[in-house]
DNA sequence: TATGAATGAGTTTTCATTCAT
DNA sequence: GATGAATGAAAACTCATTCAT
């Protein structure tokens, strides 16, 4: 509540209207991302957020950029740390499930959707898709490097693919109530990974 | 304008009802399809909506069914139709190309993206992701037959990942305006076919 | 109560609306006719605003197109049935005397006032002085034409001159609430009407 | 910017607020002279207003107060210097253009429609005429007396009508964004005055 | 004196849906 | 079957003003 703390200095205050967004993201979607069922999860005044933010979806925006910035640096570290084609994807498995776990990928998945039914937010919600983008064309970059011929391959198209693949797994994940199968599907990736290792490198 | 074709009989009027969802869905995404949009652009009444289908999802609903039948009738014989690993690629790019071009793509990523926002519609639109499902099933089964040791690999597992990725390529590719990125990401497909073809095949 | 009359037709419905707006502008002022408050006068749901006049402006004006014609009516059967100067002027100050009792002239400078303060209004609202323009010139040239030497005066510019003038007096009326000032003014015309006329016609 | 300038003396500090005010009032209307608007344009804080002058109303006002402050002194100057009717014509028209170019006359229509709008400005707005009367009775007096029977006239009364048609005429001036029309009612009075006065001196 | 933060009440407008005919 | 009218609830956003510091 911020106004129990009486009157906050102007950043803590933005910090926790960013928390609300989320928490409202997260739990009633996109479409329940109201200005008024912000307001009121995070126990503040609606208007508030137009004197912080200007508009609703600026503050959308900078809840996705928090969301953002907490998961990249995640995946990133796990990027750095990891030696071979499974490390990638087991780290990949492992902090999506945590992402999922956390909620993460709820407000990133109702943000994309969101964007296409409100076209106005699309062209944010894309450029914040860029640093992905390069996380995964750095990782597929190191992935490839390991495999014999695999400098030939055209690793922004593939990083495409990720993201791309990436993006319907989160769809999917919070279409699907039961996520059995979404699940399946990093059990397949990372049953597969020795096999791909080894057919990377026939001669490893 | 259903008033004047007289005494329409209910199905004539439901399908027009159905064309007119779809033809707004297309053109003004989830959005934009109210009530209100539908039954202007199909020159009918707004009531008449509810009168039919007893709410707007419904007839959504509907619209999405309709595209799908047809479409899914289109890949099935495309599927039937190709023999080889290369074939299916290639027949599921020329599918996806057309279908983007009609229109097609539109609808189904704005129902999904819909759905994420409105989960209401959520268990109806999951349902119609089933046949699609099957579909992949066979043609992956048909594919992975031609494979040395394909037999072997989880095809259902597969074929939910070619689902999510199409999803994921339906999503970008009504978010990004430019459209390059995701036709380079087919180009990338066709490109590595001969490819994953041999390496299928290493005595064919 | 429009509701209480059940479902009314349109055009019936739409007249009452105008009256409500009419009668808000007359107690209320521009500011004060808000839809909430025109809606809770007409005892009509704030949403039959929009769903007969597509936005409030569009009602306002209409209502704004009411009294003028009415006005426009009486005021022009004064003109013709008028004789001589001192005629005119009479029926003149008889009518705006009128007018200004049945609150007629309180719409009017709410509308103009209204105008400067919402430019998107303005050129609806000039467009509406065009036929007081016409009705002046109209008693102009009938006023001028028994003066020797009238038909040498530029008819245009004293009827804009008229108007700018009864638009003036709209305004303070409406402003100044002891309206004893306002009056004397018309008083001090019919004074010097007979002196005018004389004026006018030194050989007649 | 207030705050620059380190510890400004109170009245400083209003004299900036007016400032502001006053241009915001040109710029914007009275529907934009919000104490955002105007705050923001002064770059002070909103809340100063209220500070120094207790609500938004008195600032506005004060405003007024200075132009018409400014304004009568330069037309009063042009009074006193007036020798004949038609100097006093001339002079009016000069004045009136001269300050229509510095948007004082916006101000003060801006001003009037807006205490239409808002009757709780109206009696301070009327008070803010009261100057202007006296200054329209000073000049018509000096133009009766040269004049054959002018002293027989009403003079308070026909200043009243002098004020009534100037507030019209900047009605339309704000309302009308071709002024050819104003303008043309000026140079009518032009082409009048030495009728006028031939007319008035018959013998002269 | 001055300020950034906060608020309550208000605005126009849109929507899915219902009702009477 | 079909329609025009009507409605309640909700949306985003703005405003003058107040409060704590």
């Amino acid at each position: 509540m911020i106004k129990q703390s009486g009157r906050a200095s102007g950043d803590a205050t933005r910090r926790q209207m960013v928390e609300a967004a989320l928490e409202t993201l997260r739990q009633e979607g996109f479409a329940g991302a109201t200005s008024r069922a912000i307001a009121r999860r995070g126990g503040f005044n609606q208007a508030l957020i137009f004197y912080h933010f200007g508009n609703l979806d600026a503050l959308l925006l900078a809840a996705l950029d928090r969301t953002n910035e907490e998961r990249l640096a995640r995946y990133r570290d796990a990027v750095r740390d990891a030696q071979t084609l499974e490390d990638l994807i087991a780290v990949a498995a492992r902090a999506y499930a945590e992402d999922r776990k956390s909620g993460h990928t709820a407000v990133v998945s109702q943000m994309v959707s969101g964007s296409v039914a409100r076209p106005e937010l699309a062209p944010a919600v894309l450029e914040r898709m860029e640093p992905w983008l390069e996380l995964a064309e750095e990782a597929l970059t190191k992935a490839l490097s390991q495999v014999a011929g695999g400098e030939l391959l055209p690793v922004q198209e593939l990083a495409y693919a990720v993201v791309t693949f990436y993006l319907g797994v989160n769809l999917l994940t919070h279409l699907d109530a039961d996520r059995a199968r979404t699940d399946a599907l990093f059990s397949l990736l990372e049953t597969l990974a020795p096999t791909l290792s080894g057919l990377a490198q026939p001669g490893g």
